[in-house]
Order: C-alpha cells, then sequence, then structure tokens
DNA sequence: GATGAATGAGTGTTCATTCAT
DNA sequence: TATGAATGAACACTCATTCAT
C-alpha cells in the first residue's frame, strides 16, 4: 500500500532527452511567435505546447528574446536547405529564372510563419538578427545563381544587358513576398480569399509573365 | 494660502479641446503601434506621449484594439489623400504607370509606420480591418486609374495586351513594398544600409525598369 | 445664421430645476445602490440614469458617500411615513398585531431596495447612519404602539404577559425581514422561487401563527 | 561576489506548500469579502493579507468571482459541519428546538462574516450560489431533524399540529439572524450596544419562548 | 534534467473626483 | 445652473522570470 499519490501507472513523463526537450520547444515557440509576434507570443503558452515546461525554456535558451533568435535563426537554416535542393546551373536560362521565381513563390506560400517572422523582425529593425553570425553568408550561393544565369542569358541574346543581380532577387522574392506577407489585407480590401489555389495560380502565372517580360532584350 | 499640495508648477494642461486632445492621441498611437506592433504598445506610453492621460484613450477609443482599427483606417486615408493629390488621368500612359510606381515607392519610403502597421494587421490576419466599413472602396478609384492607363497603353501600341489591372497593382506595390518592409533584414544580409538614398535610387530605377520592360508589347 | 453648432432645434436640456434635478439624482442612487451596493455602485451610471451629469451630484451632495447617507435616510423616512399611516389604537389587540405584521411583511416585499439599503448599511457597521440626525427618534411611534396593544392584550387576557416591547418589535421585523433579505439564497437552497405569491401568503400565515400563537396566554 | 541586488534580507518566503498557500488565500478572502463584500474588497489586500501574492490568486482561483464562490461555500460548509455535531435525534422534542434555535443564534453571533457573505450574495441576487453545485443539498438533513422533531412531539402531545417544516426553519433562523445582520443599524436606532452579552441574552431568551410558546398545542 | 509553485513589475482598464467653459 | 473634458490613483488581471524540491 504504497501511497500512490496521482497518477501513479502514468508514463512517467521525465523523459530525460534533452534534444527532443529542445527540438519540442523550438517547434512550439515557432508556432506562437509566428502567430503573435515576439511580444505577443507567452512564454507559458510555449512551454504548454512544448509540452514541457517553462523552467526548460529558461534552461536552454535563457530568455525569451534569447528564443527568439535561435527560432528566426533556424527558419533561415531552413529556407536556405531547400534552396539547395535547386540546381539550376544546368537550366536555360529563362527556364532557370522560372523555376527561381516559382521556388520563392511557392515557399512564401507554404510557410507563412517564415513570413510573420521576417515581419516581426523587421518590426524591430533586425536587431537580433544582427547578433547572429550565421546569417550573413546566406544568400551568396543564390546570388551566385542569379548572375550566372543573368550572364548566360545575356550571351545567348535571350535576355536584356546591364540588369544587377542582386536587384533582380529583391525583385524575385519581391514579386512573390508581398503577396503573401499582404494577403489578409489584400484579400479584405479586394473582397477575394487570395489564398485559394486559383487565385495563387493567377498570381504565378502574372509574377513570370513580370519577370521574363522585363528580361526580354 | 496653504495652496496645492502637488504639483505647484505644473502646467495648466486641461486644455479642454477634445479634438487636439484625440489628435494627439492618435499621433502618439501611430508612433508606437509602429514602432512595437499591437502587442508590444504600451497604452501608458501612448498616453503620455500624447501629453494626455490613459483616460482619455478610453473615452474616445474604447480599448486599445479600438484605437488600433482607428489608426489603421486613418493610415490607409492619408495614404489615398496623397495619392489622388496627382491627376494619372491626363498624363501619357508610360508616365502614368511610372508615377504610381514612384508615387508608391517614395510613399513607403518616406511611411515606415504604414508598412509596419500593415504588416502587423497581416500577422493578426486582418481581423481588425475586417470590421471595417471605410476600407474596402478606397481601392476602387486607384484600380480605375491603373484600368484607363492599360487601356490607352494598348490603344497606343505602347502596352502589351491582356495585362490584369489587379495583378498589376499587386505588382506596382510590391516592387516598392518588399525593399521597404524588409529593408532591415536584407540591410543586415547584404552588409549595406538600403536606407542610404543612393541604395534607393538603384532600387527605384530598377523597379522602374521591371515596370516598363514588363508592359513593352 | 447664428452658428447653429450642435442640436440647434433640441430641446433645451439645461433645465435650471434644482430641485428636479437633485430628485432625480437621489431617485436614481437608490436604484443603482440598491442593485449593486455603495462600492459596487458606479457615479457615471447613477448620473447617467438621472438623466443629469457627474458635475451635478458633486454639486449637490459633496461625493458618493456623502449621496449614500441622503438615499439612507430618505429610505427610512419614506418608511416611517407609510408606517404613520397606520392606525391601530382602535384595533383590537390581536387584530393590531396581525396588522403590524402584515404591513412589515408586506413593506418588505414592495420594497426590496429598502433591505438591501439596509444590509449594505450593516455590512459598514452602521458609520454612515451614525452620523445621521434625524434617524434615532424614528421608533418611538411604533414602539408605543406596541406597547399599547400589549397592554390592551393583557388586561383583556388574550395575550400572555412579560412580553417586552423591544423584543417582540424586532421578532415581528424579523419574521418578514428575513424571508426577504435572504430570499436568492434560500429559493436557490430549497429549490423553489420564494418571490411566488403563492409562497409568500404561505410565509405571512405561518408568521402570523407564530405571532400570535406566542402571544397566547 | 557581487550577489543580489535587490532584499538581501528578505525572509525567504518561498514555502512552496501549495495546500497551506491555498488555505491562507481562502481565509484571507474570507476576512475582506466579509468586511468589504465582493466589489469592495480588493484584491490586493487579500494578497497580502494571505501572505502571499496577487499571482496565486488567480492561479489557484482563476478570478475574483471564482473566489468569492469557493469562500461562499466554504462558509455554508463549516457552518452545517457544526451543526451536525451535536445529535437532536435523542433530545425531546422541545430541548431539540431550543438546541436548534440556540445554535442558530451562537453560530450568527459567533460568525458574523457569515452574516455578511449571504447578505452581499442576496445583493447580488445569488448568482454565485446558482452556479454551485454542492449547496442544494446542504440543508437536506436539517430539514430531516426539524421534521422529525415536530411529529415526535405532535405524538408526544407537546407541540401543536400541522406546522411545515421548511417554514419552522425559516423561523428559527430568521429570529437570530435579523437581530446580528441588522445589529449596527438596529444599536443605532435603539441607542444600545445590541452585541452586549447581556442584551444577547435577553434576545435568545426571548426567542426561545417565541418558538416554544408558539409550538405549544 | 525536470517540475510547478512563487514572485514583482507591469498591463489594460475603470473609478471618483475636479476643472474649464 | 449646467456640461463634459480632464486627471491620477486604483483596480483586476497577466507576464517573464526565478526558486525549492
Amino acid at each position: 500500500m504504497t501511497k500512490p499519490k496521482k497518477k501513479a501507472a502514468a508514463a512517467p513523463k521525465r523523459t530525460r532527452q534533452p534534444e527532443v526537450t529542445r527540438r519540442n520547444i523550438l517547434d512550439a515557440a515557432l508556432v506562437d511567435f509566428a502567430a503573435k509576434g515576439l511580444a505577443g507570443a507567452r512564454v507559458d503558452e510555449i512551454a504548454k505546447r512544448s509540452g514541457s515546461n517553462k523552467r526548460m525554456i529558461y534552461e536552454y535558451f535563457g530568455n525569451k528574446e534569447a528564443l527568439w533568435l535561435i527560432v528566426l535563426e533556424q527558419a533561415y537554416e531552413r529556407m536556405r536547405e531547400e534552396e539547395h535542393a535547386i540546381d539550376v546551373a544546368r537550366m536555360k536560362p529563362a527556364d532557370g529564372m522560372r523555376y527561381l521565381l516559382e521556388f520563392n513563390f511557392r515557399f512564401c506560400s507554404r510557410n507563412p510563419e517564415f513570413i510573420a517572422l521576417l515581419n516581426t523582425e523587421n518590426l524591430h529593425k533586425a536587431v537580433y538578427l544582427k547578433d547572429s553570425k550565421k546569417i550573413q553568408q546566406l544568400y551568396t550561393p543564390l546570388l551566385a545563381v542569379i548572375r550566372d544565369l543573368l550572364q548566360r542569358g545575356e550571351k545567348e541574346g535571350v535576355f536584356r544587358k546591364g540588369v544587377d543581380p542582386v536587384q533582380l532577387y529583391i525583385t524575385i522574392a519581391a514579386l512573390g513576398w508581398f503577396y503573401f506577407s499582404n494577403v489578409h489585407t489584400l484579400s479584405t480590401i479586394f473582397g477575394r480569399n487570395l489564398l485559394d489555389p486559383r487565385q495563387q495560380k493567377l498570381r504565378l502565372d502574372h509574377s513570370v509573365e513580370v519577370l521574363l517580360g522585363f528580361l526580354r532584350p
């Protein structure tokens, strides 16, 4: 008759799996930060969602803002990983450009948390990102790809000359990003649900036309 | 003459000018909401910044969220007013398009609060804007202008055919918006200050080229 | 064309009838104090209900607590006036007793605000009432009536001897008061609506029986 | 060793005893609710009096109104427990009745908080009590006892017939309750301190006489 | 490593009261 | 006399963070 207190037979929750706990916290934090922003997210809720407890958050990450930075960095890394999967080098220039645009567009569509995260970080003037050491080199490979496509396109006479790769990168990103970043206000204003797949298709087709139409010699 | 106990020399602040007080609160709220978002802004700080006091905020606006909506609506209205200032209808099609793009670009540049506001509202899935009655018709005149420019451009043979006005509006907005919306993260990543006027000039020139390059027949 | 400002043709609300305004405030205050107690009632709501404005409350009564005292005094006075209407002196002793009990019972039934007011004042240990100068003499006439009835009843041999008039007064009051004072908790506990007229009839009949049954020699 | 910045010598209060903390909060709440009512009591003061802090009140009870209900329920339960302490079933009918009356009278005398609580709850029309699940059955045993006493008294020929147990319970309660519930206003009006033990004795004796005098056949 | 109780500084909101017109 | 804008202290409630076990 050893006094059973509560839930004697329940699975002992003390997992003692640091990595799992850490991972769960990060996943939960991504959800809440993306949904509510840095100021709006609650440590309590993140702890509950993670299945762990608040103390662990402070054990592993120090405080809320530090957790924010890690979540942000991981989101960037994940995007970079997906981006690396692309092999544009062997495509024809126009196909490569179209592919980059589509990739960006679809990434925005599938990863609204990423957009929410970055918008919030920009609200804070990127003060957290500036402390990050890993971010800076993230865009280098992508820029190299664009530069290569532009050069080949010029040589083949299918692209106009004198296009700046950085500006073009920003344009490619902008065409998809703005749509998804502002999808709720735009949907409200225009009175249609822009998240509807058909609406997305229209937008993507138009974006491709803009990009390739511009690049014509 | 044992006079008042507290703040003997305090400025006699009781201005008794409802409209001024209201205006001051809205101005202060715009600043704080833009800087910190809805969740991050503090009613206390807004009150202090407005030169009035918290009670007045609740007297005039009801609560923080209602204040947010009014600030948001006013920001939209202000943009629309500025936009209307010039008569695009009489311009040549290409000039008109360039003007719309430039206006949008410069408005984003000069009104970072507007961007912050809309990004935050999108974080909240536009739930506040959906309650607004004035917003929907705000964009109707702008779309009419774009439609008119497109038609005239087609007729004159300087624009391609079959361009959708709504998509084009989104593209015009996107080219400037994304740059300023993400200016802090982009500056961090690319290692240059994109708010620098020369950088802005580069971006604007490129954007105009993209727009007009795309519109060529 | 004398600048009309707002509601030019609206009836000029400025009644300039001090007594009416005062009366309205007191009526409104009675309602709110009885419904919410002293702490729960809101000066704002009283002002609105009175059709006047907050400033007038302070003009006429000084502050919330002073208003409370006046409302309380007026409630007592009103009860006293009703009580004076009774002419028990010529009734037979038993009829007189029954009449007093019924009067008290019905007064409690018809004036729940009075009960609410007194209970709240007792919560405050009657600190406000102690400051009142008019209250003390209120019960003298009633006690005289009871004393007279008791004496006549004894002489006629229909009442027992040695009954203390003050105790009997308290008993008479208690039989009706407790029922109505606790009517909501009692209704909840006993699962029946004690405010129902039939239930009130049962209670009154029982109370009369208790009183007269006790007074039997 | 630059150690803690604040409160170096503060007592290490973190007792970490949930049940004790909970108990302390309830005790403190009883005091303040009874003294000031629901609207008048302050969460801050309850927290301070409890030796704990505000956060714990919300952790354990949710909000002020939920705390109110628990305090109310516990007061009811405590009364019932005391009442059960003596076995009335074996007493002679008259002794049993006298005991019930005396118990109620003394309970009111010793527990003015209970009276204050119930009066406040009645001010709120018992909306909180209605949500309670435990209250209804609290009075069943008491009514059974009264019914039993009445029947035995009738059989033995010492009580009158046809007395309703519920009405009699209300009468028993009323005789003591009204006196203590209105003790402050009555003391003010009659100009004597009714809390004085001698005055209480007079009242109790009279009440017993009323009850038993009425019950005579 | 893990848990959940404990804390104090806030955070949105409301209140009684006063002042300018 | 009457109005309603203005004020600051308070109020119920919440939060990020820390401590005891």
